[in-house]
DNA sequence: TCCAGTTGCTGAGGTCACCTCATCATGAGG
DNA sequence: CCTCATGATGAGGTGACCTCAGCAACTGGA
């Protein structure tokens, strides 16, 4: 099985990103999050008052799947539901203390597991795959 | 957002892969087959002759899941299921002759598709990712 | 000022891809 | 043989998504 210089690559790389994936839902394993709820409480976080709707944008789902993502956070009280006071139809989320906090301790532990994972690259494999990969982000 | 030169590369990482699930989700839509459902067909084509606990092991999942995989692939007559004749429990899943056929289209569609994707890349960026992503992958 | 149409959220209910547990037939070793 | 392990599958559950309908509240005419 030759690789042919591209069809290898694509399985590579996945290959690469779901033992990122799996090692991440790992290290979030001990706050009981889903990498979708720890994401959506980081935009929660982030931009301080954001909708449902806004939320759902973010995370790329429907407006109806960011309420369930919401509901989890929420019942973990780790963000909270305010009426928006421009839009009487409208939920801002807020993240709470406790939110803020676990948000921190995450990213605390990804950056730990991320710097573990690329720690067995050199710092000119490191800087050369970051060069790369923004050139494929766009 | 300074990158820290870990963190990022994690984001990056994600985010390239996630760009070429939708892609290839998108190209293998003509034959209304899920990533996973080709992946699997794939593997019946390539190992002939396989039974549905090797299956449920190449595509990491529960036994009780492979079957359900192979009974969707069989009710588009891509592959079949023949007795093991060496153990009368066993299962071999074998591709048909359609399911062959399919499975090299979207060979080819897949290969087209990630040629266009790391077009942007020159040769020697090319190489040194698969270099990088295979040291990851170990 | 009021009405029609739009928009923001959510209840109800469905789908998909997984899972575990129980069952049944078969295989393999005392 | 008889017991235990193993391969597939039925039954039933879960999580994360979806659509559609409904309700409340905003908005832009006439």
């Amino acid at each position: 099985m030759a690789d042919d210089g591209t069809g290898d690559l694509g399985d590579l790389l996945m290959r690469v990103a779901r033992t990122q994936r799996r090692r991440w839902r790992a290290a979030l394993a001990p706050w009981d999050l889903s990498p979708h709820q720890a994401r959506a409480l980081r935009v929660v976080c982030e931009r301080d008052g954001v909708r449902l709707s806004d939320l759902a944008e973010s995370l790329h789902i429907a407006p109806r799947s960011a309420t369930e993502v919401a509901d989890g956070l929420q019942d973990r009280c780790l963000v909270e539901r305010t009426p928006d006071p421009g839009d009487r139809r409208a939920v801002i989320l807020r993240a709470t203390d406790e939110g803020r906090r676990v948000r921190a301790e995450v990213g605390r532990a990804r950056t730990a597991d991320s710097t573990e994972l690329f720690a067995r690259l050199d710092d000119d494999d490191r800087a050369a795959l970051a060069r790369i990969l923004r050139t494929l982000a766009d």
